[in-house]
DNA sequence: CGTTTGAGTTTACATTTAGCTACTCAGCCC
DNA sequence: GGGCTGAGTAGCTAAATGTAAACTCAAACG
């Protein structure tokens, strides 16, 4: 019996990330906030997501630092909140740029993809991919996955 | 008002890929997959998850293409199937390991990651980066969005 | 003072998804 | 043919999500 089937998942770091943005709405409330989107009703507008979950995945977003409140006043309104991307909201973009990749390649419509990601300063189009930390462009086949300082085995019960 | 809030967001590749793997257990099946697992017995032992889920969860994998079942046979047991990943299912290597990625910096254990990625040719470890298509590498904030060939508006009801 | 507006909260109910537990089924072994 | 094993199914309950409507609250406007 293969013994990595007896290790601890616990600390596994793809669940402690869907933990926080798995659930549904959660990662596209992320895309319309790149594409623009920072107020309550925008975000239900273009999403029509239920109101009671928008405000629950917003509220989980700012708790776990990865959205932030500013305020912004329309002439004639008074302030009201808005939800802008912080750093570690801006570090899960490579993630979701990876989901989208994937859905442009093999579940776009005929005509192409919805929205195109390119460099500003340059204009070409940008990926994602993978790289060793000296630079070689990596295939996929050519990882291996090896126990870190947090592996561990699961107690047996 | 912001035209973009009136565009059609049905076409969204983020979203039909979350349609495939959005559901709970499925990227950690993938992630097993990776890992060396390939019968339901080891799923099963390893993600704790319940049968039935995970028995709809690997039909819709192959289904789409992502895993493909081929056959196994233990001396003195009949054949049974297992469960390998296809090209398709290697192309969501990079938005996963963006999880991952993700989730060593923000949520790892004090000591570090339980898994570690590194290129097998040269042993150093590899990470997920956005990169324009003439090479240069690229910052988040450099990432403009722009329609593509199927964007569309939302019809007015 | 009464009304409007954006940003919610609360309540109620239907539907879907997830999580158990028990059962089946096909071959191998005796 | 009776038991064992891996790979499932089936049926039931619990939890999450979807849908809809009513309600709140604070400032601005008339």
């Amino acid at each position: 019996m293969d013994p990595r089937l007896d290790r601890d998942t616990s600390n596994c770091s793809i669940a402690r990330t869907l933990e926080i943005i798995g659930e549904k709405w959660t990662i596209l409330i992320l895309r319309e906030v790149w594409y623009g989107s920072s107020r309550f009703s925008d975000f239900e507008r273009v999403l029509g997501c239920p109101r009671n979950l928008l405000s629950t995945r917003l509220r989980m977003l700012v708790e776990e630092g990865i959205l932030a409140i500013e305020t912004y006043k329309e002439p004639g309104s008074r302030s009201r909140p808005k939800y802008v991307i912080t750093p570690k909201g801006m570090d899960l973009v490579p993630a979701v740029m990876g989901l989208l990749q994937w859905g442009d390649r093999y579940r776009a419509d005929p005509e192409g993809p919805a929205v195109l990601a390119r460099h500003r300063d340059c204009g070409a189009p940008v990926d994602v991919r993978i790289s060793c930390e000296r630079g070689h462009p990596v295939q996929v086949k050519d990882i291996e996955s090896v126990p870190g300082p947090a592996f561990r085995m699961r107690s047996p019960e």
